[in-house]
DNA sequence: CCATCACCTTGACCTGAATCAAGTCTGGTA
DNA sequence: TACCAGACTTGATTCAGGTCAAGGTGATGG
């Protein structure tokens, strides 16, 4: 969750010292588990290297992910008891963790860090509003043609309307999860985009957006 | 979003003037909209009275509902530049407005409040990991039982084992964008709880909840 | 160079919820 | 008391996406 801006961010260079006092680094290999849905809540992370998936499962094991972080997301801003979803590295990830305590030390030494944690947090916010939308209201083409769509201006801010090479680092399981779809669903409308020219198939994990502007209007549903 | 504290339980008694000073009230009129999904976001609420929905659009009108609030819930916690969602009063509502200006003097003032707001936006970040299950992972049965759960626990906390008496304020519309259903399958599924003998619907507003434990088991997908 | 395994694609078929189309109920008005 | 309008319910039918069932594909190791 949340991007780019570090936590340091918020704090000067000879303070540093104290921060890497209250953290420590962690390593976690592909496909590891690092918080447990329910688990009592104790720390705090920082993503720093690779990806980690977000996820909620019910019962009988469907599962809904929530969100991919990378380098600079923060993960379990909730102050709360416990972890409102579980967490797992995506092709090994590192981490920082800082225990709550101890973040409650740095919040009180850097003001401001406070505001930067809520500031993430509403952004978190916003996004899930549009995922919500996602899920509940968007056709499966239009849930495929968004996450596309939202891969690629992770890279490129404003979506360019020429060709933008595209690098999908979860397996298809991972994706239909995040959409509320099914494997089979994505596969089938990934191949009628490549049949439609909309995108290039070059590998499993490498695509192209042929015509970046027209996926987006398939993502809005204004085919 | 998010309840009970009001802003003020931060702030000690005779500062309340300083926040007043800060702050505007306001009234909405049923079904009159105050906030305009992708304006320019000046300013935060607080819900004093009545209820208010939040939701997105779609370019050809689909409606997602991503919340309902009440009072002593926040709105418009993104310190961002534009609102990520429309808002509505759903059958009158009083508001509590403070201009991001204000609002900035108020947590420089008021350290600990920019802890409150972070507690508030991370509490409803979890909140939306499980609507986001919801939309993504769940049955309609699923949904509809969620949704009489998750009003009546507002209520009672612990989910008690004997009848509930509920009152729905929204009409099926709402109902139906919030689950991401139609208003036919709320309406059906809704008569099938009753032939079934979990609920009882006493008026279209009023329904009681004969078996809640079944009905949350029916919510967990646990039928 | 082939076997294996995990992951992905494709096809045939099915089903849960949407859509389309009548009713019915309620509360407000005269 | 009867009428009306808006909201809700119910039924018949359709269809998007799920499920089930084969194949493909490509990276790894023998």
């Amino acid at each position: 969750m949340g991007r780019r801006l570090s936590i340091c961010s918020s704090i000067d260079d000879c303070d540093l010292a104290i921060l890497a006092n209250e953290s420590s680094r962690m390593t976690v290999a592909d496909g590891r588990s690092f918080i447990e849905e329910g688990a009592p809540a104790n720390d705090f992370f920082v993503v720093t290297g690779g990806r980690v998936k977000l996820f909620t499962l019910l019962p009988d094991g469907r599962r809904q992910i929530t969100g991919f972080a990378e380098g600079g997301d923060f993960l379990g801003l909730a102050a709360s008891t416990s972890y409102a979803f579980g967490a797992e590295a995506l092709g090994g990830a590192t981490l920082c963790r800082f225990p709550h305590a101890g973040m409650q030390r740095l919040t009180e030494r850097f003001p401001s860090l406070e505001h930067r944690l809520r500031e993430e947090a509403s952004r978190e916010l916003a996004l899930m509003q549009a995922r919500m939308t996602l899920l509940g209201r968007k056709t499966a083409r239009e849930r495929v043609a968004t996450f596309l769509i939202e891969r690629c201006s992770r890279l490129d801010r404003a979506g360019p309307s020429h060709p933008v090479e595209l690098d999908l680092p979860m397996p298809r399981t991972d994706i239909a999860d995040y959409l509320g779809l099914t494997i089979e669903t994505v596969s089938r409308i990934l191949s009628a985009f490549k049949k439609e020219k909309l995108i290039n198939i070059r590998s499993i994990t490498h695509i192209t957006l042929l015509t970046p502007e027209r996926i987006s209007m398939i993502a809005e549903g204004m085919e």
